[in-house]
DNA sequence: AAACATTTTTAGTCTTACCTAATTTCTCCC
DNA sequence: GGGAGAAATTAGGTAAGACTAAAAATGTTT
């Protein structure tokens, strides 16, 4: 029973993006509302109420009506199917192609509805079987698992201690081209200096002498592992 | 006036199917009909009637009815840029990814639609700007200019002149490994030993007391150039 | 030129997936 | 416990793109 749980072939190009809009609102297991997947695809929700339906007597999700969806096992098998093409794609297309991190997401949103299972394959293969996707981001293994990210956002880390930028959302690209403006990169370390009360800025030094003041909402989307003094030997 | 004629953006996915099967039906600037585009398709005829008529709506095409149809320049560029899509996908597929000539036909016929001009673009680069796909056939320029092929049929080459294959169509897997098993890559040269009557075998040499027996159909899909004796100094 | 065959088009459905407008359900507050 | 407001659903419509069956135009044969 190890391996996948039949992930059904031939999904709508929009049935996958529900699935993977759903998966990603429900990553803490709760129930996904209707209103959360209509703003997330940008369309109606009446337009949702009648996909979530489709997708209900697929078996691909349960629906409590007025409540919210969950996704059922072979959903979520094939939610992570599209996620790992999304992140395989971003990977690639970055490393062999020249793309920069802030605009691969659009390219791979359209691709990853197009490649077969063999290209995706063949991508990890030339990539040297990539873990991470060009916004620290796990990729999803063959048979569907994924890697439980322990990271913190920048603004719960305490004044004074040292961290490394680890993860951040691939969906806007001018904030990420911000972000690299700042000279955080994946895997930059950096001290937190100061954190301003009520979703106040947060001040960090990236560089010896070099401070940066990001605002909250920005600060919230820039996930962190806290770096421990002299980690190694 | 020496660009591209407004390649009009945004067509869908079926659109583009139908502009690209137009094309090659039409390659000898005559009237297509409707019932080779449903053939070449696999769609019932009314289908393609009523595609037709958006098609004309849309200025991609003229349509005569029970006549035919002929594509407009803005429709000719818009397969053009489709046929330039799929022949540098297979090129890509091919020389970056280990994808056998045999089967990427397959694969580049679903990315053709979901690519962005940035990464095929980005793909010629990384390829040297090629200028034939892995079957011979020629890459259309980014403005929509295409190589015109002097290539002859197999079948019209007279016994005793050698020749060199040059092209074939990517459509059929079974029929290219069967091609490359006799030894025939692109770029083979080989002398016509027989040629039988009525429709019958070709018999040919690829190397030194290796001779190859082949149907009427498949060597008049193999397209040649004769080779003049002697061509260089 | 009439009759038959072929090709194409029209007419009428179906499915997917979207929309707006109207209704229903849930939640929260008094 | 009743009502206001938010959220979700149903109802009814549109567009693309496919289908089958029936009708019309074209071509071929005698």
């Amino acid at each position: 029973m190890g391996a996948a749980a039949a992930a059904p072939a031939g999904l709508s190009r929009s049935t996958e993006d529900y699935l993977k809009a759903i998966y990603a609102l429900g990553a803490e297991g709760g129930p996904v509302q209707t209103s959360a997947i209509a703003e997330a695809l940008e369309v109606a929700p009446a337009s949702v109420s009648g996909m979530l339906k489709r997708l209900a007597e697929a078996r691909l999700l349960e629906h409590v009506p007025y409540r919210g969806v969950q996704l059922t096992l072979p959903g979520r098998t094939a939610a992570l199917r599209i996620v790992r093409r999304h992140r395989v794609l971003e990977s690639y297309l970055t490393s062999q192609l020249g793309y920069d991190w802030d605009s691969v997401h659009e390219e791979a949103e359209r691709l990853e509805h197009a490649v077969s299972d063999e290209l995706i394959e063949r991508m990890v293969r030339v990539l040297g079987d990539p873990q991470h996707d060009p916004h620290g981001a796990p990729i999803p293994s063959r048979s569907g698992e994924i890697e439980e990210t322990a990271h913190v956002p920048l603004t719960e880390i305490d004044p004074g201690l040292c961290a490394e930028f680890r993860m951040v959302s691939d969906k806007d690209p001018e904030r990420l081209r911000y972000i690299a403006s700042l000279g955080l990169v994946l895997g930059a370390e950096f001290e937190v200096i100061e954190r301003k009360p009520f979703r106040g800025p947060v001040t960090i030094c990236v560089r010896e002498g070099i401070q940066q003041v990001i605002g909250y909402e920005l600060a919230a989307s820039l996930r962190c592992t806290i770096v421990v003094e002299g980690g190694a030997a």
